[in-house]
DNA sequence: TCAATTTAGTTATGAACAATAACTGTTATG
DNA sequence: CATAACAGTTATTGTTCATAACTAAATTGA
């Protein structure tokens, strides 16, 4: 009872195996585990572009929809304006992306991917094809769509 | 051709809805969005046991693992040392564990929970699984399978 | 036996990332 | 026209994550 807080202070027995069953309950853990492998592999294959996940996304959604404005894009990936003012920066240094003054609202910036950026965003995009592709090789089609609606499912909870 | 740094420096035409469809074709950007969902619920039940993602799962394996050690810890979620350290000092200030002097190995703590680390740990899980449960009720639990699963592939992986 | 190496935990520190307040310039409102 | 709202920026702080270097203890092996 005293002892209480040098319990098996006798025995002692040591962990051999390191349990984490009341976690693995939680689907939350399952999905937090999964991405870090998702993202140390995407990161790696980032690396060769010199891009890492928050960049590649921005030049992603500014090649898709030419004339976004950076208020759009950080609320579209939830990245504070203030964050995403630095990425755009070296971005448009690296020549991927221009900034081209709205002529209707002088206060807004449109943006846009040069042809460089439009062709490293192509790059990059097989290129994490790829990736994705071997890292789930062991997931089947129908489970990949099971998956998806379920992430679908959960990002509409917010 | 030539105008393509500054394109439809005419129209200008502004984007109405931002389409973030080349990055929906990557189930690893669906994962992401869900976390951040899943997160953000979760360190809003946390807030009020004042733990957070990382102390949470150190205290739930300590209550776990009677006994372990730091270096299994920060092994087995994938912290690193350093970083242990405040966090274990943290529960420890907080009487919710306390360290023990391994008698065979005086280099080494014995973690263990004390009751107070025990009780807080099963209201944190039981507050967990109800919010969880709310978060997934659109999710059947064949689909819930189907992720934890998958999941465990992508884990596998690494 | 004992010097060299390894291990557990710690300290100090810096880099990367995220969040807030406050500012400039511009547009919208009443 | 004065006031408020908005887009983007700057400055700054806090949080999180990673690395190097340290102390103390245990292990190795000549």
């Amino acid at each position: 009872m005293k002892q209480s807080s040098s319990a098996q202070s006798r025995s002692q027995p040591e962990i051999a195996e390191v349990s984490d069953a009341p976690l693995r309950q939680f689907m939350g853990y399952h999905i937090k585990r999964a991405f870090n492998v998702i993202q140390a592999d995407l990161n790696d294959v980032l690396k060769t572009f010199e891009l890492r996940m928050v960049s590649f996304s921005v030049l992603v959604l500014i090649v898709e929809n030419p004339g976004i404005r950076q208020s759009q894009l950080s609320s579209a990936l939830a990245i504070e304006r203030p964050n995403l003012v630095v990425i755009i920066d070296a971005l448009e240094k690296r020549e991927l992306i221009v900034r081209d003054r709205l002529l209707t609202d002088r206060r807004a910036y449109l943006l846009q991917a040069t042809m460089a950026g439009d062709q490293l965003c192509e790059k990059a995009l097989r290129a994490i094809n790829t990736h994705e592709n071997k890292l789930f090789e062991g997931i089947d089609a129908a489970m990949r769509s099971t998956v998806v609606q379920a992430m679908r499912t959960i990002e509409a909870q917010s």
